[in-house]
DNA sequence: GTAGGGTTAG
């Protein structure tokens, strides 16, 4: 009796450990489809500490908690834990670890580590790898991978080819795209929905959108999901198709489809644009009858949404209403005063966002240099340097091309040298900003240049750089290379002009006097000349005294915008020089009946960080009568004038 | 009872 209580007792006890790691795994993984990952690695925790040894079952569930959590942290924390246990070199244990690092965003150093060390690849280790690769866009990786797997003998199968639409689409690649598409017919796999679903969204990136309804219209009606008219009203929106997205929203409704939150997120990226500020109230409505509007990302998207229908207020109060508010939400509000110049604005809320414990990123970094850009602030923009030096943010490109266009814009040359110097990398957008810059400061000399190193050193230039070199010629009245270049972009480079391209060439024509010239050329442009280039032409008849055909480009500029007032002082000032004062009167008339008012222009300058706006003739400041005094040393301004102020008792 | 996946704001 004694002898047999005595093996008995282990038995029971082990048996009872078993039990226990069983029920702690169903509770782990419970917890992690739940949406609770943090409870499962709480668990885990526990079974340690309460001396039961994770099995082979354990491991993958909490690797699953860890992708969901994306913390590096606590992918290594369990990754030490998975080293000392028999059970590591268990496949699925293996996959969970690659898993784990794929979602941390660990994906060359430690995801690839692992993927390297594994025994027996099977296909969904491979697959794991090549999305991880593809997210953190090393699209060559993923294609060698890819060959890798090819060679292997590894059949893809049809997550194999989501992750390649999704290179494709990394990649712009179209072609790429399409031999995906075929590869997924072969191997059968596109009666797949979630395959299709890829796809629409793939070929909406690569700006098909056709092809994308293709695909969504070949879905069987019996397997279409959300995420399929998700997806396609995606597509509506980046491509710019508001009203198109409105209509499939309708169409989904109709079809007794219920919107998911990803629906109201979609949607409203279409209407975040001038004059869609009704249709995107109509969504925020239905976002609040369907009980997403409480959700931050959606939120964050109501904001930005607001403030680019320039309704900035209601953005602002939004902001003002969100309880937990993110990252996201301070870079968003941010953004908004940003991309409206209101760079005071902007950096009051990084401030207040600091004060709040928000840590900036350099999303939160690239939107006020920008602003600082658009205004001016020398000052901001070189402390907001530092501040990305400070918090490790300039080392991203991003960050740096941001900087290198807000010293061209403000006019100091030297800052963007420098910095232009000291960049390990240049893309195509650093080029650009240097030359954009130099043609702005009315260096066109040195624009070209740079655009001439920048061709030898391999980069191949883009429609933004050949508007930054055409504007060089402009501004130096560089006729022939301008057409040279004009030429060379559309037939070298097969880039189709726009209208900034077209203004430049007219532009180029009209200030050398060859009103004529520009005259038919801007009547013979293969897209509808805009505003801007009317006023191009309209300034350059003022230049050589042709009312003439500067009439005829003012009639365009009334028609486009009747309310604009330079467009009457220009022309009347042409009637003026011309001696044609019947013509004056008749401006003035005209504007009288077109209700138009002239309001003087303003500058603003910034010093010490306090913004200072004067007009023409200003005689406001306090130290005006010092501001005259120094302007007339330079030359600038009469002695006379001086005088004229003097007597008036302005200062 | 175990893996890899579709839409997703700045």
């Amino acid at each position: 009796m004694r002898k047999s209580k005595s093996t008995v007792t282990p038995i029971l006890n082990r048996f009872s450990k078993f039990s226990r790691v069983t029920s702690m795994n169903s509770g782990v993984r419970d917890a992690v489809s739940q949406g609770y990952p943090d409870k499962a690695l709480i668990l885990f925790r526990q079974m340690k500490q309460n001396g039961l040894e994770p099995n082979k079952l354990t491991f993958p569930f909490i690797a699953k908690a860890c992708t969901k959590l994306s913390s590096l942290k606590c992918s290594q924390m369990v990754h030490t834990h998975m080293l000392k246990s028999p059970y590591y070199s268990d496949k699925y244990v293996q996959s969970g670890l690659l898993n784990m690092y794929v979602k941390c965003d660990e994906v060359e150093n430690f995801a690839y580590a692992v993927f390297d060390r594994m025994h027996a690849r099977e296909i969904a280790a491979w697959n794991a790898m090549l999305m991880g690769f593809v997210q953190a866009s090393c699209f060559d990786r993923a294609l060698c991978l890819f060959n890798e797997m090819m060679v292997d003998g590894v059949r893809p199968d049809s997550v194999t080819v989501m992750g390649l639409a999704q290179l494709a689409s990394g990649l712009k690649d179209v072609k790429l795209l399409t031999s995906v598409h075929c590869l997924g017919i072969r191997i059968g796999v596109e009666a797949d929905v979630s395959v299709a679903n890829t796809w629409i969204a793939a070929y909406s990136r690569c700006g098909d959108l056709s092809l994308s309804e293709m695909v969504f219209n070949e879905i069987d009606l019996d397997v279409l999901t959300v995420v399929s008219w998700n997806s396609m009203i995606t597509g509506c929106a980046n491509a710019g198709e508001g009203f198109m997205a409105m209509e499939l929203y309708h169409n989904m409704l109709y079809g007794g489809f219920r919107p998911d939150l990803s629906t109201i997120l979609n949607l409203l990226g279409s209407f975040a644009k001038p004059n869609a500020l009704l249709l995107g109230k109509l969504v925020h409505s239905h976002g609040v009858q369907l009980g997403c509007c409480s959700d931050v990302s959606v939120l964050n998207t109501l904001v930005c949404m607001y403030s680019r229908c320039a309704d900035i207020d209601s953005a602002r109060s939004l902001f003002d209403s969100i309880v937990d508010r993110t990252r996201v939400s301070w870079t968003v509000m941010i953004g908004s005063y940003a991309e409206k110049g209101d760079l005071e604005d902007a950096m009051a809320l990084f401030h207040a966002m600091e004060a709040a414990g928000e840590q900036p990123d350099l999303v939160t970094v690239i939107y006020l240099i920008s602003a600082c850009g658009q205004v001016g602030a020398l000052d901001y923009g070189r402390w907001i340097d530092s501040y990305a030096i400070s918090r490790g943010l300039k080392s991203d490109i991003r960050v740096s091309n941001a900087l290198l266009d807000m010293y061209s814009k403000c006019g100091s040359a030297r800052d963007a040298e420098e910095l232009f110097s000291s960049m390990n990398e240049r893309t195509i957008v650093s080029w650009t900003a240097m030359i954009s810059g130099y043609a702005l400061n009315g260096q066109s000399g040195k624009a070209l240049d740079y655009f001439n190193v920048m061709l030898m050193s391999g980069l191949e230039p883009n429609h933004i750089t050949f508007l930054a070199v055409l504007q060089a010629c402009v501004h130096a009245g560089l006729m022939e290379k301008g057409w040279e270049l004009f030429h060379r972009m559309t037939e070298l480079y097969k880039l189709s002009p726009g209208l900034d391209h077209h203004a430049c060439m007219a532009d180029l024509l009209g200030r050398q006097g060859k009103l004529k010239e520009a005259l038919e050329y801007i009547q013979c442009m293969p897209i509808k000349p805009d505003a801007g280039i009317w006023a191009a032409l309209l300034s350059a008849c003022k230049i050589h005294r042709n009312a003439d055909i500067g009439e005829y480009a003012a009639h365009h500029l009334f028609e486009l915008e009747p309310q604009a007032a330079a467009p009457y002082v220009e022309m009347a000032n042409i009637y003026a020089s011309t001696g044609r004062w019947d013509g004056v009167a008749s401006i003035r008339t005209k504007m009288k009946s077109n209700q138009v008012r002239k309001y003087p222009g303003e500058s603003t300058i910034q010093v010490d960080g306090k913004s200072y706006t004067f007009r023409v003739d200003d005689k406001f400041h306090p130290k005006g009568c010092l501001i005259y005094e120094v302007l007339s040393s330079l030359g600038l301004y009469s002695k006379k004038q001086i005088d004229t102020f003097r007597s008036e008792e302005f200062f």
